[in-house]
DNA sequence: CTGAAAGCGCTTACAG
DNA sequence: CTGAAAGCGCTTACAG
């Protein structure tokens, strides 16, 4: 079924064919009916493919992605696909293996997208670069590219960590724990230096750390690690809330401790499960429509020809406090043992 | 830069460097080598439209999904397109407004796809036949056109309701009740008709219902419907694990209830949360591992050509036994009340 | 407002 | 093994 097959049978041109799918082409009405009746009748859809070849762009989008087990990924999928489609634009989803999307990115690169989003992996470099001689705008959603003049959106995570170490000094916590999530990702590493700064801001350094790898069995391991001994801390800021809920889970019934009686938790990213009755998990909420509208935005800001307005874009979301972590020192207890 | 460019530069026709780019095509080594120089230092890659026009198919399989919120999907779309990704085909994702796929469809549909995969969604028999007549494949995940000859691929979730009946009875309980999901989704309407089954052949009635929608929200409100009564139910079974997890919730923290000790909780799908210390609910496993691989095998298979071998793929997930229902009749109790 | 013609970037018979 | 030519299904100047 090709505009050829339709033209004939409405008795006009292909040209015409294609104006009457073209909104603010220039047909009249009455060709325009005949073209859509003739469609209907024959089961005619333009071809998108085709379209995309001669206009020399696509309205496909390229979204790598790294984990999806990490419930607040799902939210992401789903609020870029919404708004994606809300513009006329398509995903391409990518399940990249490991952070490192190099390899998995030649393959989508087959593809001619308009732009890519990557969410949870990152680019080298030189790949950057070769995107941006391409043409091809890159945004990368909570990753940030060393060396490359990339368009990144996150969360403010430095903030974020500062503002936990703060909240957890004035509840009278003296030994605060990390668990880191990747090695290499930036929103591990920013939410632990900002937390690290706030913590010796105030003369406190970070009693304890271990690294959960940003799934469910490392955060438990490294539960395992920092409290299974005779001096635990009293307080753990996990990296992300995946993360938290299992420590909770592994603090409570593997090891018979109290959240928050015994230990406080806090986490990152405010998951649907973080206000779940039975964890009420403090939290910094990672504002994720915000996030994946600037996003967005910036991404077809660019597609749509003009350069972004921003390169580093960082959102700010707030502390939620909740019951997982308490809120002023232990009765009888006068600042702790350190 | 485009298949000609290459060309010049490697002093060949276009039609080697095509060659070059085609496995198994005869071209000598030498040709095929000066045209991979010659696309590297130009930073070639062939134009999968342009390639797809040609051959008349692509390597693009649609994915329809409509929830993404319930934990069992995400490991649903990774289990797909990684897959997918192995046999060289990609995924253009499609968030669809409600599980009524239609229009939704005749957007993607302008895309050239080799194949359609739904999940949790659901066409007309119009729309199917459309398709089937436009020789596009489709398999669907998690649910039945009524009056189409699609390819399904379920779990026998008769037979899972069935098997929870029975669980339940033998282990003493007298008044069952069933939280529905969607009303259309043939899912939950399975899952209840075999629970219903097994209840009625051991000579009991369901001693109650309320409908959940499969949302989160919607299982904390038919929770509080069913037990913030004088006479609950003493067992609960719940169409989905995402709404399970709510139920539980809702019973211990709103209703003040113990699970299983006062009310038994059973679940579907096995979602990893199941497993979670604070749950440990007990469930129907849906194995989204073999239904995916059995979906895109079934879709591959009419995609690459051949008819699909079954109709309706039926998958048994076995009965999951952990803590949230109790295994025996409660001490000083004879049977119950009814 | 409309049609004939050229061309988007590729592949594939067809000759050689 | 290789190249010239035609064509996949569309859009877009260019005339009229």
């Amino acid at each position: 079924m090709t505009s050829r097959d339709v033209a004939r049978r409405a008795g006009v041109s292909q040209s015409s064919v294609s104006r009457a799918f073209t909104p603010g082409a220039s047909v009249a009405a009455k060709t325009r009916q005949a073209v859509i009746d003739a469609a209907r009748q024959l089961g005619y859809r333009p071809n998108a493919f085709a379209r995309s070849l001669i206009k020399r762009q696509s309205r496909i989008i390229g979204l790598m992605i790294s984990q999806l087990d990490n419930p607040f990924y799902p939210r992401v999928v789903e609020a870029i696909s919404r708004r994606l489609q809300a513009s006329g634009y398509h995903v391409l989803v990518f399940l990249t293996r490991g952070e490192d999307a190099d390899d998995d990115l030649q393959e989508i690169l087959q593809y001619p997208v308009a732009g890519l989003l990557m969410a949870s992996a990152t680019l080298s470099s030189r790949l950057a670069g070769e995107c941006a001689t391409a043409g091809i705008p890159i945004v990368l959603l909570n990753r940030a590219v060393a060396d490359a003049p990339t368009v990144s959106v996150t969360a403010d995570n430095w903030q974020g960590g500062f503002d936990v170490a703060d909240f957890l000094l004035d509840s009278g916590h003296r030994r605060p724990a990390f668990i880191a999530g990747l090695a290499n990702a930036s929103t591990s590493r920013d939410r632990e230096a900002g937390f690290l700064h706030g913590l010796r801001r105030r003369g406190l350094d970070c009693f304890a750390r271990a690294v959960g790898d940003y799934t469910f069995a490392g955060a438990e391991n490294a539960a395992l690690t920092l409290f299974d001994v005779t001096s635990p801390p009293d307080a753990v800021f996990v990296a992300n809330d995946h993360m938290a809920i299992a420590v909770m889970e592994t603090l409570r019934h593997v090891l018979g401790l109290r959240v928050p009686a015994d230990v406080s938790v806090i986490g990152y990213d405010n998951v649907p499960q973080a206000a779940w009755a039975s964890y009420r998990l403090t939290t910094v909420e990672q504002p994720a429509e915000r996030m994946v509208a600037a996003a967005v935005d910036a991404l077809l800001t660019q597609v749509e020809g003009s350069s972004p307005a921003e390169q580093r874009i960082v959102i700010r979301g707030q502390l939620i406090v909740r019951d997982s972590a308490r809120l002023s020192l232990p009765p009888g207890c006068s600042g702790g043992e350190t």
